[in-house]
DNA sequence: TAGATTGTTAATCGATTAACAATC
DNA sequence: TAGATTGTTAATCGATTAACAATC
């Protein structure tokens, strides 16, 4: 059965099985199961089931599921079967980390245009490229058609480099300033804050 | 009402509305109520004053919360309100940009020791100590009574890296790893995974 | 006092889980 | 065939939300 409203959280949990499959493809595994992918993760396997099934069926009884093609699908599903062009705002010490980072562009994501207000800043080289001044940024994102883009400056800048982000008809943002963006609803934000990853464990920490 | 056991999920969105009040503090406002917590959060009131009450009665009717109180309670219940000293393991790329954040020690995390596998790497000099390595971890660990760990290496060294922890009494692990940690159930995990981030919000983008 | 906002209850909503017929 | 595992249903579980008496 496809169709319908997919829940976000189910969305959610499809690039953490993707990273599971990838890896058991890796290892030259052929076939796997509900139960041993939630062994795994450390997920039920009956969550793993219902999960798919929102998408359509894709293992056989008695077998279970064949890694490569249930990879490829849920890539698809996902809409990483193709590359994908960010914006990064912010080249400070944690902006020239995340452009310097392999992770992004080795599973699709590729850095394509790099925001600063510093002056000092703009017009230093990043990969192919040099750091833009952030009051171009509206028009060179419109005009390279870029879709996503990463914040990473001061929590005090986010919310207005977020508004010219939408301007330039971005729709989709990671952001690791740590605050609260207020956006459209058309407009998807991710936020990473390893501060409050940590402050949620010392909760548990006599 | 305080006691029995605080879902986790509340648990949370705690670090959530403590960013929030210390941020209303430094602007140097003293009174805020669940509605206007609310709208700066994209959450309802009535969740903010539900959450709350897990932990007991911090407002008051008519005027609701104040700020400096509210931020200083509720770091009590994070046990935020002391310094925390931490284990960073792997100091590659994502490692160093780690260790150089400041983002973890202005709010009490400290990173206290390093550790990395490659000879080249261990020695290298990080804040006020040297890289150690890893073959080292336990004993250091112990004997320093780190209680969390950042692992920052490559997704085929975390489950090691991560048994030597919790063999050295670790805790709680933030892992920046793109893999699901197996661990003890009175350990605690967290994870940080841009990537899947991004291939959340890719699902949504037509 | 009148207005505002809390803490809490009860209703709603949604997600997880167990169980099993279907079938490879 | 016998054993294994899917996809799905229905039950359970838990979280969110609306409403409101209490009260500052």
């Amino acid at each position: 059965m496809a169709g319908a409203e997919v829940p976000d959280i189910v969305i959610g949990r499809l690039p953490i099985y993707l990273r599971a499959l990838t890896l058991l493809a890796e290892a030259g595994q052929e076939f796997t199961s509900s139960q041993e992918l939630g062994q795994i993760l450390s997920i039920g396997s009956a969550q793993i089931r219902k999960d798919l099934s929102h998408f359509g069926e894709f293992g056989k009884q008695g077998t279970g599921y064949e890694v490569s093609y249930l990879r490829d699908q849920i890539s698809r599903i996902l809409h990483v079967d193709r590359d994908w062009s960010l914006a990064l705002v912010g080249f400070g010490d944690l902006g020239q980390a995340i452009a310097h980072y392999g992770g992004f562009s080795s599973k699709g994501f590729h850095i394509t245009a790099v925001f600063d207000a510093d002056p000092e800043v703009v017009g230093q080289s990043f990969g192919d490229g040099a750091v833009r001044h952030v009051d171009t940024l509206k028009e060179v994102v419109s005009d390279m058609r870029i879709r996503m883009a990463i914040v990473a400056v001061p929590a005090a800048a986010a919310q207005d480099v977020t508004d010219m982000l939408i301007e330039a008809d971005v729709k989709a943002i990671l952001n690791y300033a740590p605050i609260t963006l207020s956006v459209p609803s058309h407009v998807h934000v991710q936020y990473i804050d390893p501060v409050a990853h940590l402050q949620k464990m010392t909760y548990y920490l006599a």
